[in-house]
DNA sequence: ATTTTGATTGAACGGTCGTTCGACGTGTCG
DNA sequence: CGACACGTCGAACGACCGTTCAATCAAAAT
């Protein structure tokens, strides 16, 4: 049962090189993760992709370039996954800020393997402003929209701190969580993380948010067990 | 003005080795910041010591233990600089939160070039077991003192909040305030920052902690205007 | 004063990296 | 059907990497 069952089997040119290309990026986003920054090679990463090496050159200009794609990417992803999050019909500020929450913590964007690969392009970030910029150009997208979303709930419930400030802490406590995923996969916890985030939420807001419950011990029913093993 | 005035000049042998060492490690650091853990080569660290090349393997055995031994002088320097943080005398439990968020962001450990080789190992971490073994014992055990502290605060103000998630979410908040330093170094205020963290504990423990006041407008004469112009 | 120890050097080696280039074969189109 | 365009491959190249090693020279020990 193919996908293009209705036009036939042959990919069209155009499309079997789109297909490429995105193996290539498929598989450099699993070499960072799994060889990280430094020892990722050309060579890693078209074994992985099962192409030859001198092809990641033909579809893209140099490995930096290849590089490049790949955060532009992963900044593309996350981007999709949570503007579609909180464009559910009738969520009010504070349900698209639980929907934001939410949608930090699945696991198609945090997951150890892409949260190492921020973290090694954050890394990197530094010394290449390239990815400096791609990144302060996602962030500040993501931070217009958090802080659109605080002042309005500030400005429906009459609280007192600054909106843009709230957003910020909310924002930084995400990307903090994430690094705990990175450094101790162990005791990290999806529903703690999640948690972690409404505490904040429900102390700063406390007529928009339920403080949350003390953890539930790990016998939640969750939908966690993904596939591979790998969180 | 020499600092062994009193001693005389010679350096003893042992002392000169250590001191070389030591010119070792804080090159790698420079060098990771400079040009990312990727590009960082022992001919580039050997040139920023002011030492031949093949010195590096002499101090160290290989590239590898030279990257682990300056990933073990950050966070011992680290774990330094927040315990003298809190050992003042005569400082309660919510004073020595206070002072955690005071010792986070000053200058001497967060800078962006410290920032920039902290996020380069982490990145790293993933595919070098040993760097996130080194980071999570020094996280436990920041992540320990800080659940007492938060623990001593929720006691003596009868919160209903758990000890655990506050404490995380101030760990997490601080790591995700280093990140805009280093994506967005022109945004980022190290007072802002501060009061970020301190809206938060305000929130969560009211009777404890002041809610700040709204930004001064970059008008606080902050002996900010550190050396070199780096932030 | 002489020997010994050990920090430091420069040259050299093998290996691997990113990139280039010509050849091949297959969709594409006149 | 035939000529072309283009995605893909394998081999080759030069550069640079981390490491090794014999030689050096000054501090330490005898």
């Amino acid at each position: 049962m193919p996908q293009r069952a209705a036009t036939a089997q042959p990919l069209k040119r155009a499309e079997k090189k789109e297909v490429t290309r995105q193996q290539l990026i498929a598989a450099t986003v699993d070499s960072i993760a799994a060889s990280g920054f430094a020892e990722t090679t050309l060579h890693k990463v078209s074994a992985r992709a099962n192409v030859s090496r001198s092809l990641v050159n033909f579809h893209f200009e140099s490995k930096e370039q290849l590089l490049v794609a790949t955060l532009r990417h992963l900044t593309e992803e996350y981007r999709t996954f949570w503007m579609k999050a909180i464009s559910r019909p009738g969520l009010s500020a504070a349900g698209k800020l639980n929907a934001i929450v939410d949608a930090d913590f699945h696991p198609q964007v945090c997951n150890r393997k892409k949260i190492a690969v921020w973290y090694a392009f954050w890394g990197e970030s530094k010394s290449r402003p390239t990815y400096m910029e791609v990144c302060a150009r996602a962030d500040s997208e993501f931070a217009r929209t958090m802080e659109e979303l605080t002042a309005a709930v500030v400005g429906d419930g009459g609280y007192a701190v600054s909106p843009a400030v709230a957003a910020k802490g909310l924002r930084c406590m995400i990307d903090g969580l994430w690094l705990e995923l990175l450094l101790a996969p162990a005791t990290f916890e999806r529903e703690a993380a999640k948690r972690t985030c409404r505490t904040y939420l429900a102390s700063l807001f406390p007529r928009h948010f339920d403080m949350p419950a003390a953890a539930a011990p790990a016998a939640v029913p969750e939908a966690q067990a993904a596939a591979g093993g790998e969180r």
